[in-house]
DNA sequence: TTTATGGTTCTTCAGTTGCGGAACTAAAAA
DNA sequence: TTTTTAGTTCCGCAACTGAAGAACCATAAA
C-alpha cells in the first residue's frame, strides 16, 4: 500500500500535526490521506495501513471530519465509505489560526484597561502588542485576498 | 493582592494560554504577571495569590523561563527573585508562530516530491497551498518590518 | 556554628488520554 | 430469515501529566 518512503512521510507529517496538539492517530491519518496514491481511502485501507483498530480508526477519522480536515464520500451500490482530505482548506485553516491569534488583542486591551496606570513603561509594551495584533488582524486579511486575486 | 476583577482576567488569560498548549499553572502565571499592578513580584506572591504549592510554582516559573515568556530579576542586598513578564517578546513569539506555519511548505512540497502524477487536481491543490504558505514566509516578515518602521 | 530564607527536587497520586478488544447496530445481501 | 458488511460504542488498561507535599539544598543572617 504504502512504499517506504511514504511511511516516513506519514510519521513527519504525523509528528507535525501532533506539535499542533492533534493525537497521534488523527495525525497520522491525515498524513496518510495526503501521501497515499489513492485519494479516497476506506476505513479498513485506512485501518491496516497504519495499524490501528477499528475503534481507533473510527475515532480518528471522526475527529477528522469535526475538525474540517476530512470527508468521505459514498458510490451508489457500495456501502463503503471513502475518506479523502480536505487538502483545499488547509489554506483556511492557517488563516483562520492567525486571525485567531490576531484577535487576543481584545484580551490585552482589556487587561490594559484594567491595569493601574502607575507603571507607564509595561502598559506602553502592552500597549504596543495591542497595535501590533490591530495591525496584523487588519493587514493579514488584505494579504489573504491579495493572494486570491493573483491566482485567479 | 488582585481585586476580583483581576482575578477573573487571570483566569481567562489562563484560558488563552491553555488553548495554546501551556499547562493551567503556567497559564495563570503568565496571566498574573500581566494583569498584577506590581510588575515584579516574587516567588512566595505568586504562589500565595494564585493558591499553589512551591513546587508547582517552581515549576511553572522556570517553565515560563525556558520559554522566554518571563525572567526574574535580582536586587542587592535582597535574596528573592522577582519575577515579571516578557511582554515585549510577545510579538515576536506571534511572528515566530506564524512563520513555523509558514515553514510548513517544504512539508507539503516533499509531499508533491513524492505524490504519483495521476491525481492532478489534488496535487494541484498541495501546490496551490505550498505557493500559499511560501507566499506569506516572503509578505509576513515585510509587513512586520513595515510595522516596525511605522512605529519608530 | 546554627538558623532562617528562598527555592528546587523527589515521590506520590489523581485525573486524563489514546488505544485495543469485544460487543453492538444498521443496512444490505443471501 | 439469517448472514455479512461497515462501521460505532463501551469498557478497560497502560502511559502520561500536572500538581501537592515533603525532603532537600545553598546562601545569608544571627
Amino acid at each position: 500500500m504504502l512504499s517506504d518512503e511514504q511511511k516516513l512521510l506519514v510519521e513527519k507529517i504525523g509528528l507535525m500535526l501532533e506539535s499542533e496538539g492533534l493525537s497521534p492517530a488523527v495525525s497520522r491519518v491525515l498524513g496518510l490521506l495526503l501521501v497515499s496514491d489513492k485519494v479516497e481511502l476506506t476505513f479498513d485501507e485506512i485501518r491496516e495501513t497504519l495499524n490501528l483498530s477499528k475503534s481507533a480508526t473510527s475515532n480518528a477519522l471522526n475527529i477528522a471530519i469535526k475538525l474540517n480536515r476530512a470527508e468521505y464520500i459514498t458510490k451508489p451500490g457500495d456501502r463503503k465509505r471513502y475518506f479523502k482530505s480536505k487538502i483545499e482548506l488547509w489554506r483556511e485553516h492557517v488563516m483562520d489560526g492567525f486571525c485567531k491569534k490576531c484577535s487576543w488583542s481584545k484580551m490585552f486591551e482589556e487587561v490594559l484597561k484594567h491595569r493601574t496606570k502607575e507603571t507607564k513603561d509595561f502598559n506602553k509594551a502592552i500597549k504596543d502588542l495591542v497595535n501590533f495584533l490591530e495591525y496584523m488582524g487588519k493587514e493579514l486579511p488584505k494579504l489573504y485576498k491579495e493572494w486570491e486575486s493573483k491566482t485567479k
